[in-house]
DNA sequence: ACCTACTTGGTAGTCTCTATCACGGTGGTA
DNA sequence: TACCACCGTGATAGAGACTACCAAGTAGGT
């Protein structure tokens, strides 16, 4: 088994990897995104401009990392069908800001906060977000598979994942804006009951 | 009045405008969107790479053109204040995809496919166009001005923009899968039917 | 005919990102 | 302990998207 070396090696690299991303974040909001070289990333972070690339692949990957995106699809294949199309989308979201925010992840939420704030404000990262949030949609109705058949469904499917995500934006951003002192699952209820009225997720909550 | 030389010389930068922009959506269909340089679509226009920047400043302006960002927000501003958000909102772009698709601009219309389905089969060029939807989700809540004091009618106008904005999306996607067969208002309609229900758009439709 | 302003072309440079090769330390094995 | 495969890192060269900066030609109005 070569694969059994996971002790040192991968600590190593997971060290480096947050290293250079906790330089690279510092750097970005000093001086901002395009303002930073990734050679200036490389040197504050003590490494080679190749090592940057092989651990982050793009300059974007350095503020954006994929998080729960999967997650969030097992979640909403694994909800019961017979509950309408946005309670299932809307409660995975919620939750999976919840998982984000809580109170046990009390630095990680700060550096979501500052990353999320930088993605708003800078038009390339913002772009790539967005980007990322179709991917997330896209997931979200693949999960949602048992109405390939009908068109008609995957027509509602669609629709539904992407006023759902489109609330989730507008909390996410609403939430920078507020410097993460609002409660973001909260606020996810709030903008999906803007947008299909109070009882959204259900009276259960 | 030096102004006034609108004549020829508008027309000839017009032209070359058209006939760069028209040879590099041709390159991109044909060999792809990544595997075309500038310096290939300089050369097939039979200019300077310079000018091709002096006109597009992005390799991404060749395919994404803000089309008609202003007129929506200016008829949004000018519907009754009286009416539901939703209900002005998409009015406006069902409208402004009436004035996109209409049968008076057929050629319009095949070319407006072709960038459509290039922006949504390639990551730069969809995240681009994505970050361009936010800009006009922007441009509307600002439209919608009388309700600054208020920030919860604030947050109720963001999230109604961003679903009317993402129900579009949903259906310029269809509209472009569909080869433009289908008809693109009707679809929008469709779309923010699925999300709000049949009476989005009012009885009068 | 003259002068101004707009359009175009050329050169050199920066920055992101890729491909390829070489070096050194890790982890397992004889 | 000595050997070896492998992984992480580094240096170099290069492509491609842009951005100054400057030179030349041409349309506009006087």
């Amino acid at each position: 088994m070569a694969e059994r070396h996971s002790t040192l090696r991968a600590r190593r690299r997971a060290q480096t990897q947050r290293t250079i991303q906790a330089h690279a974040i510092r750097l970005f909001s000093e001086r901002g995104y395009d303002a930073t070289t990734m050679n200036d990333v490389a040197e504050a972070a003590g490494v080679s401009p190749m090592t940057v690339y092989r651990h982050f692949p793009t300059k974007e990957d350095l503020v954006l990392v994929d998080q729960h995106g999967e997650l969030i699809a097992e979640r909403i294949a694994a909800s019961p069908a017979g509950q309408p199309l946005v309670r299932r989308i809307g409660g995975a979201l919620v939750d999976a800001a919840a998982a984000l925010t809580g109170d046990d992840v009390a630095a990680d939420r700060r550096f979501l906060l500052v990353r999320l704030q930088l993605m708003i404000s800078t038009p390339a990262l913002r772009a790539r977000h967005l980007d990322n949030q179709y991917a997330l949609q896209q997931a979200i109705i693949g999960a949602l598979e048992g109405d390939a058949a009908d068109p008609d469904a995957a027509f509602q499917a669609q629709a539904a994942a992407s006023a759902c995500l489109a609330a989730l934006h507008t909390a996410m951003v609403h939430w920078a804006e507020d410097d993460g002192r609002a409660d973001l699952p909260r606020l996810i209820g709030k903008a999906l009951a803007a947008v299909f009225g109070d009882d959204v997720l259900g009276p259960a909550r």
